[in-house]
RNA sequence: GGGCCGUUAACUCAGCUGGUAGAGUAUCUGACUUUUAAUCAGAGAGUCGCGCGUUCGAUCCGCGCACGGCCCA
């Protein structure tokens, strides 16, 4: 026998009496054929002059506040659409039936018909002629005023949360939003929606730690993708000239604020296409996202303004050293020199790093946090990009950009590299030069090479993290807030 | 992995110099047919995260562990 505190054995002995009065403590009969924040928007309780509609209204929902006065109650009553009241006088509703109200417990689901009025103080309210109880609730709700605060139980019962925090919902519906909107962008320009395979048997299309798994039948170890680049040009050398995906990958990293070890990306590639389009694409696509979203351009972030107008600053990765961290561009030319800066600035490096890991290394330090306001750098070195084209101009440096906003990654692109003879050479050089790190797996995808050696048109490709847009355009601080069931450790028995 | 902070009733939080625990909400009982933090009267509700130690005595001090948060790597 479970062992039950005071109030969830009331709970159970509550249920057990309407049971005993013949309700059905969870039925499904119940239509409801209103939205309770359809027909009691908020703007009506703002404005007595706001015409309610008239008739028999159909609702139902989860009852989150009750104030009662023996023979008669206010109730406020959620559904997905939002929240409203509801008026049950003894009288309208009859003696049976308001001892069923009487048993009743806040968290518990009804449906109720009624017609719409407005109480004395204006409220519009709907006066319950009849109601059916639909769904028990044995547990009590949080706090009605402080709510749930506990990120931890928010976290780990998020349904709580999304219960009881309004503002949580509204995250998480922008989020549905911006999914959505990118997606119709998208498709608008012509881009097809692809899925490819979410396991991988050599982990590619980025440097990182992979998750393993196995094949019972096929007796095959498989990687969960740490991202679906390499999956998604073989399909560039199908003949899709313009494909994007926005699914999940996996990286057997550490978590934080902005990591979580399983994480949404939009990856999209085009034909034809530079990287420097895609800057241009990236800023009208976010930029008018903004405005859908939050309907502004100018956005408040952590307490710091963010403005998405575009066109937006571009540097260099050199110009924004020497401008943002103040590095002497003499600095910059010296391979030498520039490892010896890392090192002078206590910049852990592989015995195998070269200047331009150096580079990036010395970006992360010194400029990343400052770029607030979006901002693209280019001109990678080539070193850090294996699957991007080289400069026709400077081979030493990548077509290829970064974004930052708030100074966090938000998006990395490039003109992709379709020479099969060098992506064969640089892959290999990337599997030679591996780290120490024992938990990363390089291996040249042959097959990928192949692909590449039937011909892949010109192109040009982009990842965008979508949690991380989701916490821009949120003001969330922690990937945690727009993530609707975050990884964490086992909960520990109480 | 390191540092700092947190964990007390279902929820939000107090708890002094170590002396066996408090409030509001929620719950229960009673009153109340237009409230909206409803009101009024009364009541019940705790393994003070877990373990060990110090002490006559530990929610409080020390050590360890678990979970979480923030920062750093």
């Amino acid at each position: 026998m479970e062992d039950l505190n005071e109030i969830l054995q009331q709970r159970r002995d509550k249920a057990q009496e309407m049971a005993d009065l013949g309700v059905d403590l969870y039925s499904n009969t119940f239509k409801p054929l209103h939205g309770i924040a359809d027909i009691l928007p908020p703007e009506a309780a703002e404005d007595p002059d706001f015409a309610l509609s008239a008739g028999e209204k159909t609702i139902a929902g989860r009852i989150m506040l009750m104030r009662s006065f023996g023979k008669a109650a206010f109730m406020t009553l959620q559904d997905s659409s939002g929240r409203g009241q509801v008026y049950i006088r003894k009288n309208d509703v009859g003696e049976d039936l308001f001892n069923i109200f009487n048993k009743l417990d806040i968290g518990d689901f009804i449906g109720c018909k009624g017609t719409l009025f407005r109480t004395q103080k204006g409220e519009p309210t709907l006066k319950i002629s009849t109601f059916k109880h639909i769904t028990k609730s044995l547990r009590p709700l949080p706090e009605k005023h402080q709510g749930l605060k506990d990120v931890e139980v928010r976290y780990r019962q998020r349904y709580l949360d999304l219960m009881v925090n309004p503002e949580v919902r509204d995250v998480f519906k922008k989020r549905g939003q911006i999914i959505r909107f990118i997606r119709e962008y998208l498709e608008e320009r012509d881009y097809m929606e692809v899925e490819t395979p979410m396991m991988h048997p050599i982990s590619g299309g980025a440097t990182a730690k992979p998750f393993q798994t196995h094949h019972n039948a096929l007796d095959m170890d498989l990687y969960l993708r740490v991202a679906p680049e390499l999956y998604l040009k073989r399909l560039l050398v199908g003949g899709f000239d313009r494909v994007f995906e926005i699914n999940r990958n996996f990286r057997n990293e550490g978590l934080s604020t902005r990591h979580n070890p399983e994480f949404t990306m939009l990856e999209f590639y085009q034909a034809y296409a530079t990287y420097e389009e895609l800057m241009e694409l990236t800023e009208d696509m976010i930029s008018a996202l903004s405005m859908e979203i939050n309907n502004t351009m100018v956005i408040e972030f952590e307490g710091q303004e963010v403005d998405l107008t575009p066109p937006w600053k571009r540097y260099t990765m050199d110009e924004a050293l020497v401008e943002i961290a103040g590095i002497k561009q003499e600095i910059l030319d010296d391979p030498e020199k520039i490892i010896a800066f890392a090192k002078e600035n206590h910049i852990e490096l592989d015995a195998k790093a070269g200047p331009g890991k150096a580079k990036m290394e010395i970006f992360d330090q010194f400029v990343e946090e400052k770029l607030i306001n979006p901002t693209f750098i280019t001109a990678y070195p080539t070193e850090v990009s294996p699957l991007a084209r080289c400069n026709d101009d400077d081979p030493t440096v990548a077509d290829r950009f970064e974004l930052f906003v708030t100074g966090r990654e938000l998006a990395n692109a490039f003109s992709e590299l379709n020479d099969p003879i060098d992506q064969r050479y640089r892959l290999e050089q990337q599997v030679e030069h591996r780290g120490e790190d024992e938990e990363i797996f390089p291996e040249v995808d042959y097959d990928f090479i192949r692909a590449l050696e039937y011909g892949m048109p010109p192109a040009a490709g982009e990842g965008i993290g979508i949690d991380r847009l989701a916490m821009l355009l949120t003001n969330s601080a922690s990937i945690r807030d727009v993530i609707l069931f975050p990884h964490m450790r086992p909960e520990t028995k109480k």
